[in-house]
DNA sequence: AAAACTTAATTAAACGTTTGTTTAGTTTTA
DNA sequence: TAAAACTAAACAAACGTTTAATTAAGTTTT
């Protein structure tokens, strides 16, 4: 789908204000005065509030897919590097797109089959089955050990960066970090999430399981 | 506060559909109707909606705080099984108010300063300075190794716990788990969270980090 | 104990706003 | 000059809240 300046300027304003303060809280007039359009124009290109979301969705997955294709067929780099690379990109592109990934986390607590819940769905159902490739690969490579709860571990992964980018301002007050500015704390929170999700990782995937 | 059946009934309606479809999603008349009460009642007790709203949180974060405080005293366990029990403890609480939780999520995501945002930023500083007392209790015995970023732990935790509730629906799905009834997948939920996170966190406090 | 009075609980209806959407008309573009 | 882009105004529906009237419960007076 081909945008134009003004689709695009609204497709923004809506990922900024459905992020902000979810898609009850913003009005589509919120949103025009946002985009700097007439409130009409929402209807005229989208036909409604609900297919503005949709097209908010359709055009921010586009760039958030996983890198994890390509991955799988390198034979350079070691399993555990791979799991690194996988760990630094998703850390990457939810920092990266911080807006749009609130709104998945709002559309995920909706007890509802909207068709932004099975676009959600099937993403993580593509991004999963590729996961769970690359580490079958490094189990049958002897590599990784048996038995992970593959789903688990992603819960993880996604559930911790969630958490530091939904609680980010509670991250900067008890760490006296207020004086930086936001792009310096995003780098921080980037190289602070990656070690730590590489360090847990590999306990996971290598070590032992105690019982 | 003493509530009386019917205000008691409103809290309840307003948390569970607070909890599936946000604070503007979930109108008060749809709160009314659940509650089985007039809606003119719910100013009539409350004042407004948003004032529901703090009561919910006055209401249901009695019963969320963590039992640390006790164990800190406690000296027949060592320090890593004080950090098991915490973490049964925080799941249990988590999964047995799921709705209140998924509240709590929602009203993290919004960049403002309200009553309720201030409520939580201030349960969730207290519970991180009990924890972190019994964290360097450990340290200082030498149980636990030093530099262990305890926020980014905690970030762990919490976040793990918050998206396998949010996106339980997935956790079901994919392990072919949708014959099981609700208690029976939530006695799962817990003992498979449970298990994990005690396992990530002998890591993190006990092992030495790889560099 | 009955009647009178007071306060609290409850209701249906109405209030003024704001909501998402449409209309009917105007301007711009090709 | 026909199609597309754009606008201000109007639309009905839904919103949170208030009102005015009624019922229920409790207290005081006779």
């Amino acid at each position: 789908m081909e945008y134009s300046g003004k689709q695009i300027a609204i497709i923004n304003a809506a990922t900024k204000l459905f992020a902000e303060k979810g898609f009850d809280g913003a009005s589509v007039r919120d949103i025009a005065h946002e985009a700097d359009v007439n409130v009409a124009m929402i209807s005229y290109y989208f036909g409604s509030k609900e297919k503005l979301m949709e097209a908010v969705f359709e055009d921010k997955t586009n760039n958030i897919k996983l890198k994890v294709e390509n991955l799988l067929q390198d034979e350079g780099i070691s399993h555990l590097q791979k799991v690194n690379i996988l760990i630094d990109d998703y850390v990457d592109k939810f920092i990266h797109q911080q807006e749009f990934h609130k709104i998945m986390m709002r559309e995920q607590l909706i007890d509802k089959n909207t068709p932004v819940a099975c676009l959600i769905h099937e993403l993580k159902k593509r991004n999963l089955e590729s996961i769970k490739k690359l580490i079958q690969d490094g189990q049958k490579s002897g590599a990784f050990k048996k038995n992970i709860d593959i789903v688990l571990m992603m819960t993880t992964m996604v559930g911790t960066v969630s958490q530091m980018i939904t609680a980010q301002h509670f991250y900067k007050k008890v760490n006296n970090l207020e004086h930086m500015d936001e792009m310096e704390f995003q780098k921080l929170m980037r190289k602070k999430l990656s070690a730590h999700l590489k360090n847990l990782f590999k306990q996971i995937l290598t070590t032992d399981e105690q019982r």
